[in-house]
RNA sequence: GGGCCGUUAGCUCAGCCGGUUAGAGCUCCGGACUUUUAAUCCGGGAGUCCAGGGUUCGAAUCCCUGACGGCCCA
């Protein structure tokens, strides 16, 4: 008997037996709506302002997958959800005659469309009475528990469908990272910029301090490695004329994964001829409150237990007096690793043997004042040696026109006057090839890529450059405390 | 990399100072019911207790190893 014998798959499967053995196609082609749920419901309303609760539309067609069913006998309630929100829709043995049949084998998950007025029910709730009544794809899977919903966690990230079905935070969270990344393009596209698209497969990984995925090129038999940045190629872009350039990516570093880490995250670069990184702070700070005033309606954002406001002008401070206010440790006053290694042991921070002073002055940053930074902040003036990719400070060798901007204790935004030196690069280069000699090997430096030296020697104009995490700033904006929240897929072991 | 917590029915969970046949709600199956909506009422099913090893007369429960996940720290 069905049912029995543990296997819930088991009824789903007799039901499809016997919807087929009645010569009802379970998996039709097709089903011509006429409208979406939310439009079809205005619809009704519009009515029902004129003629008042009594109101009826004409037939509509709506489509959706089946959330609940209340079976009474020789009529049956259940509810269809779509993209655009759930109906009920009203099902009668005096109307659907034989077509009523249909109710017995409909499960919660499965896909039904049906046809008729809609009205409102003695409680008041909008519902389609129907006329006609059809499958349109048979569920062969129970959906997660209606009451609970889906609370695995694991489950959520591994079958994110099963976690769309069951909430709707999760679908309006999704929608809300493609409004962002809309307004952020047509921000951009406002101001001149235009979109490019860069090579994911590069024969050298560079433009970024990380480890790359390896891969290789069987026709070519050569190695190649998956894109860390795109900014070397959106700088050929500056080289061959293209004044203002952004791209919106998925880069790919081989490190860990964390709350704020995936292997494979999106990037935005962008890339201004005549403006400099001065020009790009400006720009950041209105892109951001623009995009979280389009998406949000507000730049005054809560998170976690905090509230952010975007609002501009963010707060502007120099990363020595910041790193001093909040670690005690000036590291102006300590001209070799060694010396800052120590200082920063004595302030209970631990250091790797044999880093770079670059790399201290990261580790610095990122434990000592990044997770400080909860109000919108750009930490300007980095340190030449942490920098190989941007323009020095006239007047301050030791100092570059960098600044790296931040919110909710998160980096979300990198930027430069671009170094446009042919020889300064390459020397900058060498530094970093000598750097993966001389230090532990955890260390990430940028790499030498010969390709863009000669684009460089043909000439490249005072820019200014971005890079902005899109999956860190949706987290941001979407209050999402975990990039597995604002990621459909993300990366998780294998099972 | 380290610590802590978790993994039991399709889902959400209880049970865990060892003890006979592992429970609940939802889901599922059968029945009643033509305005219900966590529908209701009656009846009935449903398990590799994460995996492997160990202790024991006896292990979901105690011990060890591992897998996966979560949180915290580095």
């Amino acid at each position: 008997m069905v049912g029995q014998g543990g296997d819930l798959l088991l009824s789903r499967r007799e039901k499809l037996r016997r919807l087929r053995s009645r010569g009802t196609e379970p998996f039709p082609n097709t089903y011509r709506r006429t409208h979406t749920i939310r439009d079809a419901i205005d619809c009704f309303h519009a009515i029902e302002r004129e003629v008042g609760s009594q109101a009826r539309t004409e037939a509509v067609s709506l489509a959706g997958r089946v959330v609940s069913i209340r079976g009474m006998g020789r009529a049956t309630f259940l509810n269809i959800q779509d993209a655009t929100g759930d109906v009920q829709i009203h099902l009668r043995r005096d109307i659907l005659q034989d077509e009523y049949e249909l109710a017995r084998d409909l499960d919660l998950g499965d896909f039904l469309g049906a046809r008729g007025p809609l009205f409102l029910t003695r409680t008041g709730e909008v519902t389609l009475e129907a006329a006609e009544a059809s499958i349109l794809a048979k569920s062969m899977r129970p959906p997660p528990e209606k009451w609970h919903g889906l609370s695995d966690v694991e489950i959520r990230h591994r079958q994110r469908y099963l976690d769309l079905i069951a909430s709707p935070e999760v679908r309006e969270g999704f929608r809300l990272r493609s409004t962002i990344v809309g307004a952020v393009r047509c921000f951009l596209e406002g101001r001149g910029f235009i979109e490019v698209e860069t090579p994911i497969l590069v024969p050298v990984a560079a433009g970024a301090m990380a480890q790359p995925f390896a891969t290789h090129h069987n026709a070519l038999d050569r190695d190649l490695y998956l894109r860390i940045a795109t900014e070397l190629y959106l700088k050929r872009l500056i080289v061959g004329g293209m004044d203002k350039v952004f791209e919106i990516g998925r880069v790919f570093r081989n490190e860990g994964i964390d709350q704020d880490h995936n292997p494979e995250f999106t990037l935005l670069e962008s890339y201004e001829a005549y403006a400099d990184y001065n020009d790009v702070m400006e720009m950041v700070e209105q892109m951001v409150s623009s995009v979280a005033l389009e998406a949000l309606g507000t730049t005054v954002i809560p998170f976690g237990e905090e509230t952010i406001d975007f609002t501009p002008p963010w707060r502007r401070v120099s990363l020595r007096e910041e790193t001093l206010r909040c670690t005690g440790i000036d590291f102006q006053q300590y001209p070799d690793a060694a010396a800052l290694a120590e200082a920063m042991s004595a302030k209970g921070i631990h250091v790797e043997g044999r880093s770079s002073r670059g790399r201290l002055i990261d580790k610095l940053v990122s434990t000592g004042v990044e997770p400080q930074l909860v109000q919108p902040t750009f930490l300007t003036e980095y340190p030449v040696e942490m920098s190989p990719l941007a323009k020095q400070k006239p007047g301050d060798p030791s100092l570059v026109e960098r600044f790296e901007g931040f919110a909710g204790g998160m980096e979300i935004a990198n930027a430069f006057s671009e170094l446009n030196d042919p020889d300064e690069q390459r020397s900058r280069f060498m530094e970093q090839e000598e750097l993966r000699r001389t230090t532990n090997a955890e260390e990430d430096t940028d790499r030498l890529d010969e390709d863009f030296l000669l684009a460089l020697e043909h000439g490249m104009p005072p820019t200014g450059g971005l890079g902005m995490g899109i999956d860190r700033l949706v987290m941001l904006l979407t209050g999402k405390p975990s990039i597995r929240e604002v990621v459909l897929f993300p990366q998780l072991k294998e099972r």
